[in-house]
DNA sequence: GTCAATGTGGAATGTTCATTCCAATTGCGG
DNA sequence: CCGCAATTGGAATGAACATTCCACATTGAC
């Protein structure tokens, strides 16, 4: 009993297993093309489903599945269906498909090229992150709140301070009145102890969350003072006591973060105060 | 033994859903909470996982999300599931939608919502061109030369402040010394009066140069201090005094650029330096 | 027309998984 | 400090599942 089909190293991402069913839908038996089609139209099922439904709304045996999966090399149905699987996470950031052919030469890279490709798929990540997360409405009422206001207050600790440190000199250069809360001890309570309900508040934290960040956010908001804010997630303290407030998941590479989705949002909305300004 | 927990009705979508988690997450026992925010921060991950892998990433077990899903009035686990399999499905279409009206530019869409889409645009061209421009072995040199510094030196002034401050407190984090160079009047020129060529600078300026960063950059080049910089172009002065320099060009929205990829490259930097080290 | 080879359906199997249950622990009110 | 209730961890359970296997059907060759 001579084994003919040689073991064959199954396709590793969506698109080659998708160009491989392709080349031998002509070839395949009858229930097998049948399975090859649906796949195809209906990628999408095939992530979500059991064997047994999708064996159903295909009209096949479940078994004829496995055999299909280990006609393109796989062990059984669910290694292919990881491929479906994998598709559907990164539809959003096609980004991983291109590191990852970065990273097959990856042997022969030198580890500093490795964090910097890694750096770069990250920030692409964060930056479609937040352009799928924010939501026109909600960003609208935050530059209004904020283009009314007197006078902005800039809060932001650590990581966050570089972000309001490049608004408050951009705000400069734009001739809007921002100050700048967060740089050294001491003299912050003083500053925002003249805020009033003219003024406006943005104030970004992210984990691990400034204990002052959020403590000065609820002062201000607890005297009438609009807060808006930007923070990595709904639980963040910032959340609760702001009128506004945005998400921002930084991808991360090895566990460091790059600002640059909140750089990047941080400008649109530095920029869009500064333009419903001049419009009167 | 009456039942307290009269039979809820689970939420019908992932919107529902959210909010009232959101809603309940102060009242939530440990556990729970934690849940809570693993579900909210990583939603892809609920939706592809097993219950037993979940538990895991959560650090959690895998009762517990049972738990979790029955406190919001579904069965078991698998039915909380469902909402957010549903979310990944319908997410990707929105966000297909999301791009097509970035792409109409503007009829009905609120001035704000403009702006924000360019810099999002904006900062996506921008990683794509440094990723482009910058040659892996010139990042490994430069990355070598900082490596091997007593004390780095961050040299850096207006619109590029944002960023070494951000390489400052993550070198702080990652027990790297550097000095920061730029902050207040005075005092620069005498901190880098003190640097030897043991150690180096990195330092960063963009279009319309200021004067003093160049200055400083070329006083330490003479003394023999290695310098390594970023910049937007190669006429500017930083780049015929630096051993390494690197060329980013971030595109802009309405003449105002967002650092997104500058901040990339600094993070990129600023761990390869810091992994080097470790590696001896 | 017969035989062999290939393809197919469906039951049987063994594994993985969500769920349940109970004991141990923690936190809280007295 | 004690006792009770709420919460938690982890093993036990039973259901759902992918996979395998075998009998049967179909196809094509001689």
């Amino acid at each position: 009993m001579s084994e003919i089909t040689a073991k064959i190293t199954p396709p590793q991402d969506f698109d080659t297993l998708r160009a491989a069913i392709l080349e031998r839908k002509g070839e395949l038996p009858k229930r097998l093309t049948q399975v090859a089609a649906y796949a195809l139209d209906n990628p999408d099922e095939i992530a979500f489903g059991t064997a047994a439904s999708i064996a159903q709304s295909a009209d096949v045996q479940p078994s004829t599945l496995v055999r299909f999966a280990q006609q393109f090399g796989f062990d059984g149905f669910s290694g292919l269906q990881l491929l479906f699987r994998a598709r559907l996470r990164e539809r959003t950031s096609s980004y991983e498909e291109r590191l990852r052919a970065l990273e097959q030469d990856g042997a022969a890279l030198a580890e500093s090229t490795t964090i910097f490709n890694g750096f770069i798929a990250a920030a692409h990540r964060s930056v479609d992150a937040i352009a799928a997360a924010v939501e026109p409405d909600a960003f609208e009422r935050a530059v209004t709140l904020l283009a009314n206001a007197a006078t902005i207050y800039l809060i932001a600790k650590r990581r966050s301070y570089p972000i309001s440190s490049y608004m408050a000199y951009a705000f400069g250069k734009l001739k809007v009145r921002c100050q700048l809360v967060g740089t050294s001890a001491g003299i912050d309570d003083d500053l925002l102890a003249m805020a009033t309900p003219d003024d406006a508040a943005f104030a970004i934290s992210f984990s691990p969350y400034a204990s002052e960040s959020a403590a000065q956010a609820r002062t201000l908001a607890a005297r009438g003072i609009p807060v808006v804010s930007l923070t990595d997630s709904a639980f963040s303290p910032l959340a609760e006591c702001s009128r506004e407030w945005f998400e921002v998941v930084e991808a991360d590479h090895a566990g460091f973060r790059s600002l640059s989705a909140s750089m990047a949002f941080a400008m649109a909305l530095t920029v869009s105060i500064a333009e419903k300004r001049r419009r009167g």
